[in-house]
DNA sequence: CTGAAAGCGCTTACAG
DNA sequence: CTGAAAGCGCTTACAG
C-alpha cells in the first residue's frame, strides 16, 4: 500500500519540514498553527491544516519536549507490591479520579509499578531524566525514599497521605485520619458501647498510626482508658482482619465493638466475628474505615468513615499541576465523614 | 543549599556540555561513556565518570530520544474498563511477567488505561507520537479499534490473545483455547458425565467463542450432540458465573457435569451449586479455566486447564522486542495443560 | 501575519 | 582513542 516500506525498515514519519512544503508555507508558520493557530491568517491555517492532512503528519514529541521542557505527561507511581493495591478498592476509585482530573488538563496517565528495589531504581531513573513532567505518589509506608529520591532529581512530586519523619516538607494530600478515627469511636461510645478493641493498620503507615491515636484519645477523653489487650495491627488486608479479630476475641470474649481501620479488614472482622457465634451489631458493633465498595458489599453493611477520594485525587492533581508550574505548593487536610449503615 | 533557586524557577540541569568541561574533554567522549564507553581510554572514562558525579548529571532523554528514535519504554495497554481487569487474577500474573521480562532489558513498563473512547483517543496520540517504542495490547474484546489505529501510526504492537476479523495479521500471543476446551471437555466425559453444560465467557471475545466451540467439537465427537439450553453465557466476572449456573440448574436440573470458561466464573459457579444444594463434583463436576490464584482459593478446589501465563508475557516482549527492531514477527500459540484438583 | 535563523541537548560518522 | 561538526525535529524570539 505504501512505496516500498519492506518489513524491517520504518518508513520515515513526515516532519514539520513536509508539512511546510505541502502547504507552501515557512516551518515557524506550521508550528504556529500547531500551538494554537495565533498570529496566522485564516488562509495560511487551512492550507497548513490540510498539508497535515495529507501528509498524515504527527507531532514528534521528543522533539518539542526538547525545547519546551515538557513531555506532557505525568505518572501515577506505585512503590508497593501490585496485588497489594489492585486488591484495594480505594486503590481504583484513587486511580480514576486522578485519571479523569488529568483528562481535564488533556494530560495522559502513565501508571508505574514499581514494587522492588530494582524497580525502584528504573523508575526513578527513567522518571528522573525527564519522561514525566511531574509523579503522584502512592505508597501507604512512609518511609519510601523514592519520594526524595524523585525531589532531589528535581521532579514535582504529590504524596497521597501524610508521609512522615524526615519527608514531612512533602507535598501531600490526605484525609484526616485521627479525627476520622475520633469520629468514629465517639458514634460507638453513643451506641452504649464500652468494651471496644481496634484493629490498626501496619505502625509504619500514616492510617494505622493515626487511627490509633484517635481511638486512644477518644477513650482517655470518656475516661476509659487504653488497654492493650484490646488492639491488635492488620495490615489493611481482607484476611488480617480476620485473623486480628479472632485474636481479639480470645483475649477479650466480652468485647462489645470493633473499630477496624479499613473496610477491607472490617469485611474479614465480619466473617471472624460470624465464625465465633457474634451477632452484628446485637453482640459486637463494628465500624470501618474508607467507606469503599467493600462497606457496601459487606454483610451487614459497615458503618464507616467516608474518606473524600474524589477530592483527594482532584486536589492531588491539582497540587502537581501548581508544582509543574513552579508554584510552591504543601499539603491539604481534607474532613472525613461518618456513615451510618448496619454493624452500627 | 543551590545557588538562587528561586521556587518556581527550576534549577537548570547540568547538561553533556558541563560534564565534558568539568572533565577536561569533547562532548563527543563524554557521550561515548555514556553509551558503553567503546574506544574511551581508561583516563578519560574515570574523568568522565567524576564529572558526572560531581555535577550530578542526568541525561536528558529528550533530545537522546530525538536522535535515537527510541524512548526506551513500553506500553502495557489496557483499552478495557480497569475494575474488571484490576479483578481479575490472571491480570496481575500477566503484568508481573510483562513487567519482569522487560526489566531484563532494562526496560520500564508504563500501564496504560483507556477505558473510553475518550481516553482512547488521548492514548493513540500519545503513543503514536512516540513516546514509547512499542505496545503490549491487553484487551479481552477482539474488534478494539485501538489496535489498527497504531500500527497505522506506525507503533509495533503485540496482542494478548486471538485477535478476529479484520485485524487478523497482527502479532499476537495466545494460548490453544480450543484444544484446552477439548481437554477439559474429554476429561469431563471421561469420568463418567453425560449432561455436560458449558458457562461460556462473551461471544466476542475469542476465548469466549473457542472454548465453546472445543466443548461443542468433543460433544460431536461423542456422538453426544449439541444442546442449546446446555449453553449460558458470563461475562468472565464472579457474579455472571453464579447467574448462569442458576440459569442452567432451572433448564437442566439433571446437569452432571460444569465447564466454566474462567476460574473466577468457577467460584461463582461453585457458591450457585451450593446454594442448590449440589454437592461438587459428587453430583456436578465442576472444570475451569485459566489456572489462577482462585482456582486454588475455591472450595473445592477447581480442576482446571492450565494458561502459561509466564511463558505468554515472555513471549509478548520477545515479540514486541523483535518488531522493534524492525523484525516482521506474527504469532506464537502456546499449549495448555489439565490440572486436577477436587472438583472434577 | 510571516520567514529566516538560532538553539534545545544529545549522538554519530568523519578525520585524524 | 579523540575532537570538531553535522544534524535529529521542533519552538520561539527577532525582524520585517
Amino acid at each position: 500500500m505504501s512505496m516500498s516500506t519492506k518489513p524491517g525498515e520504518r518508513r520515515r514519519r513526515p516532519t514539520i519540514h513536509d508539512v511546510a512544503r505541502v502547504a507552501g508555507v515557512s516551518r515557524g508558520t506550521v508550528s504556529r498553527v500547531l500551538n494554537g493557530g495565533h498570529y496566522v491568517s485564516p488562509a495560511a491555517a487551512d492550507a497548513v491544516n490540510s498539508a497535515i492532512r495529507k501528509t498524515g503528519y504527527v507531532v514528534n514529541r521528543h522533539a518539542r519536549s526538547l525545547i519546551t521542557g515538557r513531555s506532557g505527561s505525568v505518572a501515577f507511581l506505585l512503590t508497593e507490591p501490585q496485588d497489594k493495591f489492585f486488591e484495594d478498592p480505594n486503590f481504583n476509585v484513587l486511580l480514576r479520579g486522578c485519571t479523569e482530573a488529568l483528562a481535564a488538563h488533556d494530560i495522559p496517565l502513565l501508571l508505574m509499578l514499581a514494587g522492588t528495589p530494582d524497580e525502584q531504581r528504573r523508575i526513578v531513573r527513567y522518571v528522573g531524566s525527564g519522561h514525566v513532567d511531574g509523579v503522584l505518589l502512592i505508597s501507604s509506608h512512609a518511609g519510601s525514599p523514592v519520594a526524595e529520591q524523585l525531589v532531589r532529581a528535581g521532579v514535582p512530586v504529590v504524596v497521597c497521605g501524610t508521609p512522615q519523619g524526615t519527608s514531612e516538607r512533602l507535598a501531600h494530600v490526605a484525609a484526616d485520619d485521627r479525627d476520622g478515627a475520633r469520629t468514629m469511636v465517639r458514634h460507638l461510645l453513643a451506641t452504649g458501647r464500652r468494651r471496644i478493641g481496634i484493629v490498626t493498620g501496619p505502625q509504619d503507615t500514616p492510617g494505622g498510626v493515626e487511627r490509633l491515636a484517635g481511638y486512644r484519645e477518644v477513650l482517655a477523653e470518656a475516661g476509659l482508658g487504653y488497654a492493650p489487650e484490646l488492639v491488635a495491627a492488620g495490615d489493611y488486608s481482607r484476611d488480617s482482619g480476620a485473623r486480628a479479630t479472632a485474636e481479639l476475641l480470645a483475649r477479650r470474649p466480652d468485647l462489645d465493638a470493633l473499630f477496624v481501620a479499613s473496610d477491607l479488614m472490617a469485611q474479614g472482622a465480619l466473617a471472624a466475628l460470624a465464625e465465633a457465634g457474634r451477632r452484628v451489631p446485637d453482640d459486637v458493633a463494628v465500624g470501618g474505615f474508607d467507606d469503599s465498595a467493600a462497606a457496601v458489599a459487606a454483610r451487614p453493611t459497615l458503618t464507616t468513615i467516608r474518606q473524600p477520594w474524589d477530592r483527594i485525587s482532584a486536589e492531588m492533581v491539582r497540587l502537581l499541576m501548581a508544582r509543574i508550574e513552579g508554584q510552591d505548593t504543601s499539603a491539604v487536610i481534607l474532613p472525613t465523614e461518618l456513615v451510618r449503615r448496619d454493624s452500627a
